[in-house]
DNA sequence: GTCTATACCAAGATAGAC
DNA sequence: GTCTATCTTGGTATAGAC
C-alpha cells in the first residue's frame, strides 16, 4: 500500500475524464461528430484509442457529454455575465461573454455541429433541448422580449458560422472579408480575432 | 444504330447527374459531409453506389458540386427576388426568397454543414468563398449597408440552425418552442412550417 | 451508361494483460 | 487506470462485364 506502487503517471479518473472531454470538444469542433475519430481524440488527449471508448462506452455517448458540458459552460457564462452588472447594457455583456467562450477551443463549434444534426435521434433531441434551454434563459432570466432574444440568437449563430468558416484566419487580407467581420462582431472584433488565433493549427 | 439497342431505362448523362446531385443534396443536408455515405446517396437516387463514385470521382468532389450548385441556386433566387420588385421592402423579398429555398430539400442545410467545416482545406476554402460571395451580393447588388447585410445574414444563419435542429417538426407542442419559431421567422412562419414538413421522413 | 463483384482500408469496439 | 493486440464492420474506390 505504499505510494511507490504506482510508477506510471496516472491521473484520478475524474481529471482524465475532464481532459478527454476537453480534447474531444476541440476535435469535434473541427470535424463534427461523424468527421471525428476516437483515435484523433485519443491522440489529442495523450491516451490510447481503446481507452477513450472504454471511458465513455461509445463515441456517441462521448459526444453527448461534450454537448452537455458545452451547454453547462455556456449558460454558466451567461449567468455570470448577467449577475455581474458593470453598467454596460445587457446585450453587450452577454455578447462579450459569448465571445469569451472562444477561449474554450471547439466549444461553440461542437454546439453548432450538434445543432445541424437534428435528424439524429439522440444527438438531435439533446441539441433541440439545449437550444430551447438557451432561449428560455434569455426570455426568463435575462428578461429579453422574444424579438430581442431572437436577434441575440441570430447574432450568435452568425458568429458561430464565421468561426466555423475560419473567417478570422483570413482577416487583414481581403477588404470585404474584413468588413464582414466588423459587421458581424460590432465592437468585439479585436477580441474575436485574438481568440480566433488559437484555432490556427489543426493538421488532421 | 436502332433505338431498340437500348433496352434498359437509361437517362442522358446530364439528367442522371442532376438527379444524383439533387439526391446528394438531400442526404448531405441530413447527415453532413462525413456522416453521409455514397451508398445512401446512391439509394436515394436509385442507382448503384459505384456509379455515384464513377460519376464524380470522389465523395469530396461530389460534395463540392453540391455546394457549388447550392450557391448558384441561392444567388439566382436572390437575384430574381431583387429584380422582381412587388412593392414589398427588399429585406422581406429576400427573406421570403430565402425561405422558399426550403423547397430544395437539404440545400440550405448542406450549405450550413459546409460552413462549419472551415478547417477542411478544400471544402472550407470553397465555403468561405461562397459565404463572401453572398455577402458581396447583399452589399453590392442589393445595396445594403454592412450593418443591414450583417443582420440579414444573422437571420439566415438562425433560420438554418432552426431547420437543422428540426425545430419546425415540434411546432404546436411546446409553447416556448412555438414562440421561438415565431421570433425567428417573423411573418413567415406558415411558409416555413409548411415547407419544413417535407423534412419529416428520413430513415437512415 | 450502368451494374456486380470485390479489394482495401479505416474506424469503433472488445479482450485481456499489466 | 491504462495499454497492446485484434476482431468486425462498413465504406470508398477499382475492375471489368454488359
Amino acid at each position: 500500500m505504499t505510494e511507490t506502487d504506482v510508477p506510471i503517471p496516472r491521473m484520478k479518473a475524474h481529471d482524465r475524464r475532464e481532459l478527454v472531454i476537453e480534447s474531444a470538444t476541440a476535435v469535434f469542433g473541427d470535424y463534427g461528430y461523424y468527421g471525428t475519430t476516437t483515435d484523433q481524440i485519443a491522440r489529442a488527449a495523450g491516451v490510447s484509442q481503446p481507452y477513450v471508448v472504454r471511458m465513455f462506452g461509445t463515441k456517441e455517448k462521448l459526444f453527448v457529454e461534450v454537448l452537455e458540458r458545452a451547454l453547462v459552460l455556456l449558460l454558466g457564462s451567461f449567468r455570470r455575465a448577467l449577475a455581474n452588472d458593470d453598467g454596460q447594457p445587457l446585450q453587450r455583456r452577454l455578447g462579450l461573454s459569448y465571445v469569451g467562450l472562444l477561449e474554450h477551443r471547439g466549444l461553440l463549434l461542437s454546439l453548432m455541429h450538434a445543432f445541424v444534426l437534428g435528424s439524429d435521434p439522440v444527438i438531435g433531441e439533446r441539441a433541440r433541448q439545449g437550444f430551447l434551454q438557451v432561449y428560455e434563459f434569455l426570455r426568463t432570466e435575462a428578461g429579453m422580449t422574444s424579438t430581442e432574444a431572437g436577434l441575440f440568437l441570430a447574432g450568435g449563430m452568425l458568429s458561430n458560422t464565421m468561426i466555423g468558416l475560419r473567417m478570422t484566419d483570413m482577416d487583414s487580407s481581403d477588404p470585404i472579408a474584413h468588413e464582414l467581420l466588423e459587421a458581424c462582431f460590432p465592437e468585439k472584433l479585436e477580441v474575436v480575432v485574438e481568440l480566433g488565433d488559437t484555432y490556427r493549427p489543426d493538421p488532421k
